[in-house]
DNA sequence: ACCTGAACACCGTTCAAGT
DNA sequence: ACCTGAACACCGTTCAAGT
């Protein structure tokens, strides 16, 4: 008879992270990941009350590995910078810009991403109310535009149409537009 | 012997509304849809290739129901009547915003609500680049915002953190933001 | 603490056949 | 044109029981 294995929360995240990035979210499954450490799956819910925390922890993973301190500097080009960071963070795994926006809509993780963006604000003379509504509006920016660029790959190449341009460029002009509008309310504030 | 009953397309699509706003994006199942049709779910192969087209004619037909012709005026009242009316739209049914930005986002409809936010950029004199990266970035504004306002509830009444407050004020401002930004872009090319 | 075994109540999709 | 019947290959989750 063989000896069950035996595993902790870590590695049932890192192996979910490992199957997110080579089969795609709709792949990771229960029962894959199961599979994936040769193990039932009703094992995975001792780890986990249920998939949604699960997913929930694998993003918050993703999130830990791509985000780093901002640079000092102007609130401006942090913030530009800790947009920039986290499509990046996104974008290096597949779907991850779709897991983290699906985590963090149900408020269940990806509270990291909302936090790395406000800190770059706190610097900006914005009082919080504002700053709120900036860092949530720069979010939805970094997660639309990231979803966008993952999905259109797995639709095009399931022969979809290939809408959204998108790339660096269109992110970067998207984002300085955002900026603008923060720095506009900034100066309002400024020269009454 | 039962006489089978005989749909059309449209009835499929109205019928599939239905279970959506009446349980939610989670539950319009293939199999559901077709029971509330009174019939078997391979018949709805018939009508629509795969969930996702059906979807995407969902997503379609809400838009056409919500969305009106924008009044006459400057661009900048334009696109906010443009990104209201989407909004209202979406939040209209159940989860209707997860849905059409799903079904966007991979190419298959909901190319209405595009161009209905692209239209009030028409006459901003931005050229056609700058007004699509407008576009695009008031749109993900848009979805992302009632994205969060409709799971927030479902969110909420599961047990979960109630992180995004939202709301229409925080929608109005975010979106004040946008405009702001888009203006100083405009006004850059008319004062050089 | 971590896992198995077995079940429950579901999914989307295909395809030959019926009217 | 629109549907049935029957199947295939899956899902998430629960729970008693094992070590």
């Amino acid at each position: 008879m063989e000896v069950p294995l035996r595993h902790h929360r870590s590695d049932v995240v890192e192996h979910a992270i490992a199957v997110l990035d080579s089969y795609g979210l709709a792949d990771l499954t229960m029962r894959r990941l199961a599979a994936e450490l040769d193990v039932r799956p009703s094992a995975l819910y001792h780890h986990f009350a249920n998939k949604q925390t699960l997913l929930a922890a694998v993003a918050d993973e993703l999130l830990t590995r791509g985000l780093r301190p901002l640079d000092a500097g102007e609130w401006d080009a942090r913030l530009t910078q800790a947009a920039s960071q986290l499509r990046d963070a996104l974008l290096a795994w597949r779907d991850g810009a779709e897991l983290v926006a699906t985590v963090h809509a149900f408020g269940l993780g990806g509270q990291a991403a909302y936090d790395h963006v406000a800190q770059a604000l706190e610097g900006s003379g914005l009082d919080e109310q504002w700053r709120a509504t900036a860092a949530r509006t720069v979010l939805h920016l970094v997660f639309g535009h990231a979803t966008a660029e993952q999905t259109q790959v797995q639709a095009s190449s399931a022969g979809a149409i290939d809408a959204e341009p998108g790339g660096v460029d269109d992110f970067a002009d998207g984002l300085s537009l955002v900026v603008a509008g923060i720095r506009a309310e900034v100066q309002s504030r400024h020269t009454p």
